[in-house]
DNA sequence: AGTGAGAATGTTAGCGATAACACTACCGAA
DNA sequence: TTCGGTAGTGTTATCGCTAACATTCTCACT
């Protein structure tokens, strides 16, 4: 490693030594500083390179006050959905020459939720996005004392920090309309866990767009976004399945645990029974039959999340409280028809 | 915030002063030190409260050289496997008191990979897991002077660092001796994609299991772990319907595309041919038929890496090359039967 | 040649914590 | 009484870097 060094990693003298100029200089051609002469900066760059120099970040964000890292709190990232928001914030995160730390709660309440983030704050992280997709844990964001940025992802409709989401009820909308325009007489609705502000959402809009149509508004069934909660439903709702002809499912993965019940239950989809869900995730695309489902463009919202986060960084007092809004689509697949088609 | 700080968040000097002692018995209170008065212990924490301290970890580990942050290089996390491998790092870290720093590459290099892990370096981390899934991946681990303890997840027979993996060729044994022991002639493969360890281990184990019983080795065919990439092998095994009769999938993802393409070609699964995937994610029993598969322990795999990263940190310069293996499961449902059941 | 503006570089003083050592009480043993 | 040991506390130096200010050098212009 250092050649000269005595064993122990090079720092900026050792650097400033062999090259000849003063550990400043070295700060200089590090930070790009404008007046230093080419001449110099090579000679520096050199000796950066010979020694294999790495400049210590924890020194530099002890005197510059910041971190350049972001922190991140989750929720099981290993459901699509937070998987791919979190993907989304460290990619633009580093776009934007950030790092990112990373707190993934196992149980969401309040206490966990400011633990993280206090947790984060001593870490000296500059700002913080807190994925908070639990009423639960947008509660959380209530009573805190910052001092740093905080922007929440499908965070309802807190008043104490800005909020990035994608728009629940319109996708709810979108899948309930695409169904009452292909002639089916009402929707049924599965539904997600209760805390869930996306759970909500989605009733909303399914329930609103019914009542826009005037349509009747079946009793809501629940899961918890698990294949299986939704392969229970699907048993209940293929005892009905006369009465019942399109379910609009609050997730792909529900959907697919109603698919299974109504194969085994000999209920063919679409013919008889309609089904739309909500995320398409990859796998959608080529279950039997393929789902009609809304997507979410998570990686949109990441973006948005560092955007406004980095905004509120460099504005510093501004504190915008703005509330920004992803539209989902519709992808129409096999899983749809009209009824008794 | 601060009551008498002047704006500025407190320090440890403020706290000092509040409670009538110097700022070192602060840091003692602060770090538990056996040398205190139990009545002053109580005065400093007071203090700490009521100016709302919170300590500068930044600092801290100026002078520690520890940031008790450990860093995680990753490809794509939004891949289940990749996913769960994370968040059982980041939960094993946290409960022996560690943070975790993310990289997540869009694509893998071997410049890719050095550029994080020297990222990390220079953040201060005190130790790095690198989820390197690909051949290029792990080669990059193996040009490079770290200084810090590296593990690697799925990192091949590297020398340099330690690793921690699931065995895959045992995994893909057991797959193909299932599906021989129900009584087929031979058994089918859909590989990953070339560049990937886990794809190639999956070959292997199962080139082996066919050669132990003798068997002939069918062609290989190739996906990307892609559902659609199981599709369209699908296709072409769907019209050699009669000389294949079980197929075994190197991930569960692209079983889904198999299963979808024997479907629209009217192949019954498992009565024409019998499929076996890997991975079990939580869709898979859900699927139509529910999938055979092999259960990996993303967990295990995360605690254990997490494990031998603590363990070269304490013991320094022991530096213990070991390679940890994490054994798989069969997970016998619907999709494998006996040929022409 | 003398001057002054600006470029290029150096010097010093922190950032906020811990480490190392110094000091004061107070104790029991000699 | 004197001494050594130890619990409790304070003082000073230091981690590796950047900010702020100080200094030197360069060159165009008088």
């Amino acid at each position: 490693m250092g050649s000269s060094t005595g064993g122990r990693p090079p720092v900026m003298a050792d650097v400033a030594k062999a090259a000849g100029v003063s550990h400043q200089t070295v700060s200089r051609v590090l930070n790009d500083h404008p007046n230093v002469r080419a001449e110099t900066r090579s000679r520096v760059l050199e000796a950066i390179d010979l020694l294999g120099y790495r400049r210590n970040m924890v020194a530099r964000a002890l005197v510059t006050r910041h971190s350049r890292t972001l922190g991140v709190v989750s929720f099981d990232t290993t459901l699509y959905g937070p998987a791919s928001t979190v993907y989304g914030i460290e990619q633009a995160a580093r776009d934007a020459g950030y790092f990112v730390s990373i707190v993934s709660l196992r149980t969401i309440d309040r206490a966990g939720v400011r633990d993280a983030i206090n947790y984060l704050i001593e870490q000296g992280v500059d700002g913080i996005v807190v994925v908070a997709p639990q009423r639960s844990a947008a509660g959380a964001l209530e009573d805190l004392s910052p001092g740093i940025p905080i922007v929440a992802v499908e965070g309802g409709h807190s008043v104490q920090v800005p909020v990035v989401c994608v728009d629940q009820a319109e996708g709810a909308r979108l899948a309930t309309d695409h169904l009452l325009k292909l002639g089916h007489e009402t929707v049924w609705h599965i539904r997600g866990p209760q805390d869930w502000l996306e759970a909500e959402g989605r009733v909303e809009g399914w329930r609103g767009a019914l009542s826009a149509a005037g349509r009747d508004i079946p009793e809501v069934l629940s899961g918890d976004w698990s294949p299986r909660s939704g392969y229970e439903a699907g048993k209940l709702l293929a005892g009905m399945a006369g009465e019942v002809t399109a379910v609009f499912v609050a997730n792909d993965q529900m959907s697919l645990g109603v698919l299974r019940a109504f194969t085994e239950e000999g209920v063919r989809v679409p013919e008889q029974i309609s089904i739309v869900g909500f995320d398409d995730i990859p796998e959608s695309e080529f279950f039997s039959p393929p789902l009609t489902t809304v997507r979410q463009d998570f990686g949109a919202v990441g973006r948005h999340s560092i955007d406004v986060l980095l905004g509120q960084l460099e504005e510093g007092a501004a504190k915008v409280l703005e509330r920004f809004v992803v539209p989902p689509d519709l992808v129409v697949r096999g899983s749809s028809a009209p009824p008794g088609a």
